[in-house]
DNA sequence: TGAAATAATGTAAACGGTTACAGTAAACGG
DNA sequence: CCGTTTACTGTAACCGTTTACATTATTTCA
């Protein structure tokens, strides 16, 4: 067999500075001490041939990958990059290297999950395209993960971060009630079974039922967290005559509340005054939108952060560690019938 | 040596279906004939031991490694979304993966590039932390590229995906001066090197001469495509007392755009009476400021996933195929003075 | 000073796949 | 009916590292 490489490999360094193989390994690896006076030609030699050890045999070899992997349902909403910018700052402090991919319920059928204890040495789940069943298996094989804005399956203990949801919306929601009045309040909610969007609306109904208010299932739609999906569901809702009259949407999500801005806008609503509008999150844009968004500070980025610091130290001492549950706070501003 | 490995490996599925591990092989990678009889066979042991190929070790044998690298400068704006979105989008449907890494020119003397031949069969280069030289050497070795947002070094004839600036700018500037009669135009520009950013200035520039305006430096500031830098920058220009005067800001940038909106609201200039404020990209969250902001749209999940299909079309036939620009257009909204 | 620890290096067996090469049996073509 | 494909399968070398084990020279120290 005649197989060609056009690379240069460890061997071709160990032979021109007349060492071993395993005297190179060990300098690259800093695990073993080497003579000073080889470190220098090795130091020369491996610049000169212009080395670069081969990942993949590394990965092989040592069975680590030196990559995390970032599971998303998918990237239609500006949450991602702060959050991103958390997991990625903490990935390339630590000289490791980040695979994002999406992953959904809906494309189970079709594909496994592209990274896992393949190709990765542990995992930041955010997406629901790894049931409990397959977060049971995972972590049964001792494979590190962190669930991020999801908990752990019962009796799993697997780490997550998540952020306080259900408090912070019964307390926002309560606001648009007493003090502005509102009583019939949509809510426009995400994907089904995101946990997120299940506290969210729990803290929504809690506020109503807390308040007097009889729910409606009339009034909660399907936005999926995603702008383009929110306008379309508001803006049927509102063009389809049933004239279900509603004066405040409650929307899971900022990038979401944009959509659903839009088809107020399209359909004359005044906000607030026809119709108050709150989201979650306080992406960047939300003070500068029209009228300025009240929500929920989440500290997405931190977020990314912290799920990624403790993704490396289960990675370094394989013992489980609880959750941490971010704080969230109001912020007000003119969206919800707040003066400027 | 004793080394233990928990993974079933691809012997295991052999003995089991009572097969060589080349016919394994061969089925899972389909690139050869089995029997209905053994396909069978194969597919219920590999369900049953829960068999998944080890992705280093197909890596070593192949020389492959199914994974393409995007090496951005940062993820500090929420440009990055749809461009993520459209890569995302390709590389899944080709079954890769694909590597996220951060890489700037100041990271250059800390580090080597994270990702390159070593790790990924190819690259989408934002980043300018890949200067020209190492784009001739990777280029020379046959490696795989596409730049993004960036153009080829002379008489490399490296592919690229770019958006159209330069005319678009002039456009969009001129519009400012004889529409509105703006004649002190600041110029919130991005990192220094940044094509976009300099195409931008290009554009500004010949508007500016086009009509008579002389071009001053003292209204060139740097932002840096970033929405606190850009608001830093403004408001430190703001306070300073210096009291440079004037009417209206062309920030590179959508996202910078909301830090200058931010500064100048806090010193209580009114958009766009008393400063008008034009961006670029029409990020989605533009239409939804307030005022509501002109920019430019550019097409940047296209931008992301044309690059990647290029890339792919590289992997697939290396044959260089020059330089694809896509077209850009003005969308007029209130921040420049145009009635709503 | 002799035993034991330490430093520095080499040899060669893995790691878990892919694939060149070879072989056998069945199908085809004239 | 026989030479030639074609379908299917097996053997084993190889991909480029890491690392257990072995070896020798040098320190350390009781």
């Amino acid at each position: 067999m005649t197989r060609r490489s056009s690379s240069v490999t460890i061997r071709d360094v160990a032979r021109q500075a007349g060492v071993s193989v395993a005297t190179v390994s060990r300098f690259i690896n800093r695990n073993a001490p080497v003579s000073a006076e080889v470190a220098e030609r090795l130091n020369q030699v491996m610049t000169e041939l212009r080395y670069v050890p081969h990942a993949a045999a590394r990965n092989l070899a040592s069975r680590k990958t030196r990559v995390i992997g970032l599971l998303l349902n998918n990237l239609h909403n500006d949450f991602f990059v702060p959050l991103l910018n958390g997991v990625e700052a903490v990935v390339r402090k630590k000289e490791y290297n980040l695979i994002v991919a999406t992953y959904h319920a809906n494309s189970r059928n079709a594909m496994p999950p592209p990274i896992g204890p393949h190709n990765t040495d542990g995992l930041l789940v955010f997406s629901d395209g790894l049931v409990d069943e397959d977060l049971a298996n995972l972590n049964a094989s001792g494979f590190p993960m962190v669930l991020v804005h999801r908990t752990s399956p019962k009796n799993l203990e697997i780490p997550s971060v998540t952020v306080e949801n259900i408090e912070i919306t019964h307390r926002l929601v309560e606001h648009l009630i007493r003090i502005h009045g509102k009583h019939r309040i949509l809510f426009m909610r995400g994907p089904l079974h995101q946990e997120d969007s299940v506290r969210r609306e729990a803290g929504y109904k809690s506020a109503l039922a807390a308040n007097g208010i009889p729910f409606d299932e009339e009034l909660v739609l399907n936005g999926e967290f995603e702008r383009d999906i929110a306008f379309q569901v508001l803006n049927d809702f509102l063009s389809n005559g049933k004239h279900v009259a509603f004066d405040a949407v409650f929307t899971g999500d900022d990038d979401a509340a944009i959509g659903v801005m839009k088809a107020l806008h399209e359909h004359k609503h005044r906000i607030p005054e026809d119709v108050a509008v709150i989201g979650f999150d306080d992406l960047g844009f939300a003070p500068f939108l029209n009228p300025p968004l009240t929500t929920v500070r989440a500290p997405t980025e931190s977020v990314g952060r912290i799920a990624t610091e403790r993704l490396f130290e289960l990675l370094e001492n394989p013992a489980s560690n609880g959750a941490v549950v971010l704080p969230t706070e109001i912020i007000f501003r003119r969206s919800c019938g707040c003066p400027a």
